[in-house]
DNA sequence: ATAGAATGCTTGTACATACAAATATCCTGT
DNA sequence: ACAGGATATTTGTATGTACAAGCATTCTAT
């Protein structure tokens, strides 16, 4: 009897990339669920928070903001802009990103979704814990970028 | 002048959803690097972690281990099989993961990229907060997980 | 004025992951 | 002993994300 149950067991359950990305997969389901009534996925109602807040906004722009690579972001716009809720105007190599009105009428509605959002995690995880995480996640973030 | 440059800007610069997951994608980015001299991605070195650590692993368990759904291990399993790493026995309805020869020669491999991942971000967070990072995240998908 | 570098965006393609449904097997209560 | 439910795994399909390469445009230094 030497390894039976070893609950958290071995190396990896205090792995950094490990444990980051399990809540993240926790985290991602809670937001898609609680977006639900936007009809959107989380990543799509970020978007249209960033495009409604900034109208006019570039995609690169948009990349730094959600930190997710440009063709990605491409790709996302394209799926809101045939959706309706986006609409992109290019001079040259330069493109502007703006909501059309049935974008915009979204807003409230991502609102009280993210409102419901937090409410959920603040209340599972406890309103300082889940501040806390926020904190040392940006931070965190931010140091890993750097170099 | 209303809204012009707002570093950290609107909203969704405090939810953690997304903090969670920006931050999961840069982990994710630097653990395929250490694990590059591997050959396997992240994930894959997860997997035969697991395996090589508890021979005869059932999908479910390794499942609730690495916290993803059965079907992605089997798509896991399946690719490490293809790759001559792995190997499954059934019987009935159960299954029991084996690593091969190749697998096992492949834990040592893992294990010094593992440490290498470890010593970049420690180097990056400091091991401190890298710790105390791990301590939070895991506590939280605990917290998640729960009800 | 222009050639070459830099920039901004998009496309082709690949990968990790998930959900829902399909199988196949096992268990349980009568 | 067996019908119906429970469980374990796999399959079909979809999604989000990234990288590398491609184009088109703009900038820069001569």
């Amino acid at each position: 009897m030497k390894e039976q149950k070893c609950p958290a067991d071995a190396s990896y359950a205090e792995c950094l990339y490990y444990a980051a990305n399990a809540f993240a997969r926790q985290m991602t389901k809670m937001a898609d669920d609680a977006f639900l009534p936007t009809g959107l996925s989380a990543s799509y109602a970020v978007l249209m928070m960033t495009v409604n807040h900034q109208p006019g906004i570039c995609p690169r722009d948009i990349s730094q903001r959600m930190q997710l690579t440009p063709s990605t972001i491409t790709r996302l716009i394209e799926k809101m802009e045939y959706r309706g809720y986006l609409e992109r105007r290019s001079t040259g190599k330069f493109t502007e990103v703006y909501p059309t009105d049935a974008g915009e009428a979204l807003v409230p509605v991502i609102q009280s979704a993210w409102k419901n959002l937090q409410a959920h995690y603040e209340g599972l995880l406890g309103q300082e814990e889940a501040h806390a995480l926020v904190q040392r996640l940006t931070g965190a973030v931010a140091q890993l970028d750097a170099p």
